[in-house]
DNA sequence: ATGGTAGCGCTGCTA
């Protein structure tokens, strides 16, 4: 079982390009981010011809979450259970069943500027995740919860962490809420495979930064322990940053036997 | 050298 995740960053911009990543990397599951589309404005059949079920939580212009699966896709849910009304407008969150994994698409808030209300909703918003998985998974489960953190979770996954983004992404507080969410029961898949250092998934398009190889880990691969113990391989697919009008993401997936 | 690019969509916001 091949799990994929990738925020795209406009759906529409990046479609030849997903196309393209979906025939070479074939992953059974694709979770993707930043869509900015509107649900109606989903492009469902183009990926129903390639052999994928689908699902999309999009409000369009901003966020936009969806899952694509080639091994079943029940029980999609948009939002958090019980999420504020303002919350599920914000199509960040989005869960299906595929293959026998409840797998989650997760965009988590920018937060902009540590101390800025967008960082203390960012705060809440972890915590709103955290308290869903409690509520409604069980850890000794299949989950797999994939996307845009906006968090590196550690000083090995930033290029510079001091000079990082105004603080954000990297910030004591980001961390902890990130490290409670693993405390629940879940393990960032790709640190089961990799140690070094510079290791990103992320680079800003200005100044060069791909280039210069500045850059951050926040898209992560979270997994409960039924799957961490059957992972086989890692991998984030830097090449998928290259050439023409890429994503400023690469895509990450995981190889895990079930 | 305190900048820069990309996407959306038409003005400035978001990242």
């Amino acid at each position: 079982m091949r799990i994929a995740t990738w925020n795209v960053n406009s759906l529409k911009a990046r479609l030849g390009r997903v196309e393209e990543w979906l025939a070479y990397a074939q992953p059974d599951i694709l979770c993707m981010q930043e869509t900015k589309l509107a649900d109606a404005a989903f492009p469902a059949l183009t990926f129903h011809a390639l052999g994928y079920e689908t699902a999309h939580h999009g409000n369009g212009r901003w966020n936009g979450v969806a899952i694509l699966s080639r091994v079943g896709l029940t029980d999609p849910v948009a939002g958090f259970s019980g999420e504020r009304e303002d919350d599920i407008v914000e199509s960040r969150f989005l869960s299906a069943t595929c293959g026998g994994i409840r797998v989650s698409t997760v965009y988590v808030p920018n937060g902009r500027a540590a101390g800025t209300e967008h960082y203390e909703a960012k705060l809440a918003w972890l915590e709103q995740l955290r308290t869903h998985l409690a509520e409604s998974c069980d850890p000794e489960t299949k989950v797999a919860i994939c996307g845009d953190f906006n968090i590196a979770p550690d000083d090995r996954d930033v290029w510079d962490a001091t000079s990082a983004h105004g603080a954000t992404h990297v910030s004591e507080p980001e961390r902890k809420a990130l490290t409670a969410i693993k405390e629940w029961g879940m393990t960032d898949a790709f640190r089961l495979v990799y140690d070094d250092d510079r290791l990103f998934s992320w680079w800003d398009y200005r100044a060069g930064d791909f280039h210069q190889g500045r850059g951050m880990r926040i898209d992560l691969i979270l997994v409960t322990k039924m799957l961490a113990e059957r992972l086989r391989f890692a991998l984030i697919d830097r090449n998928a940053r290259k050439g023409k009008l890429p994503s400023d993401h690469a895509p990450l997936f995981v190889d895990i036997d079930v």
